[in-house]
DNA sequence: CACGATTAAATCGTGTACGATATATTATAC
DNA sequence: GTATAATATATCGTACACGATTTAATCGTG
């Protein structure tokens, strides 16, 4: 290919993944907005359903965010009263984030989402298709992240 | 797969799509510093470099982005002096987006990124996969643009 | 045990995203 | 022609992202 080609829209892979990113998350939007929830926060709340008491840094390696995104996120989580951060007594550097109870129940409404979401996806595009994007995904977020 | 494994975070699509489309932008990050521009900037840029003097709208189209978001985009991008903004003559609702010197001269500097860009990341991810990714991505952008 | 290095969160500033609404201009119907 | 609908941007408010810096607590070494 071109050089001159190579800097097409088209031929680029950073913005189909980039576009691709924002409109799976507002696929996302009509279903969160049930839990009253955004999708970063739904995010941290899978997180927290698969193992609940973790701190802000271990949430963070698990989702690739820092603090300095996690703290006022986490925040308006505990002002929902979906969590509860308080600092851990053996050291006092850490902040353990727990779900509460509203917190812990809302994976029973959130059980449907994966579901409809992903048949709502396969209508139009193959199952097959979609679990070689997730692994291909996957093969790439793990060369990144070193 | 039961209920329950679909609320797993690694057998989500939205995750990866998620974390990878940040961490490729962060990856143009230093390369984009050079030319003082940020990733969203850059992809205006794209779309200017292949066909300039747009309305804010084409461009929002070619981007999927709304003008709230273009707007002030835009006007930063006007302040830095890469592109210039003016109402049509023809139809004053109308904003045309064209290229400066400035902006249009920033291609020759950035005709390397995406050969640099897809030589580092092919050390460990082969080229034909990163093709198909980019096919799936687009393919899925189809599906969800309509 | 003391003190510099490391670690964990938080804070700050800037730049997106985007739903909702407002404003201004042009098109359309009557 | 004029009221009304449609279109194109802009504005506003809220919520992320993230580089850079700060603060506080713990660790490690002499």
């Amino acid at each position: 290919m071109k050089t001159e080609a190579l800097l097409q829209l088209d031929n680029q892979l950073c913005f189909p993944l980039y576009a691709a990113s924002r409109m799976v998350t507002k696929l996302y939007q009509p279903l969160l907005e049930e839990l009253d929830i955004t999708y970063p926060q739904y995010l941290i709340l899978l997180v927290l359903w698969e193992n609940d008491e973790l701190t802000v840094s271990e949430i963070g390696s698990k989702l690739m965010l820092e603090t300095n995104t996690l703290t006022p996120l986490l925040k308006r989580m505990e002002v929902k009263g979906i969590i509860k951060r308080t600092r851990s007594i053996i050291d006092e550097r850490r902040v353990i984030v727990k779900l509460t109870n509203k917190g812990s129940s809302l994976k029973e409404k959130a059980l449907c989402i994966p579901t409809e979401l992903l048949s709502g996806m396969a209508e139009h595009f193959p199952m097959e298709k979609i679990n070689r994007l997730r692994t291909d995904l996957n093969n790439l977020l793990e060369i990144l992240s070193k």
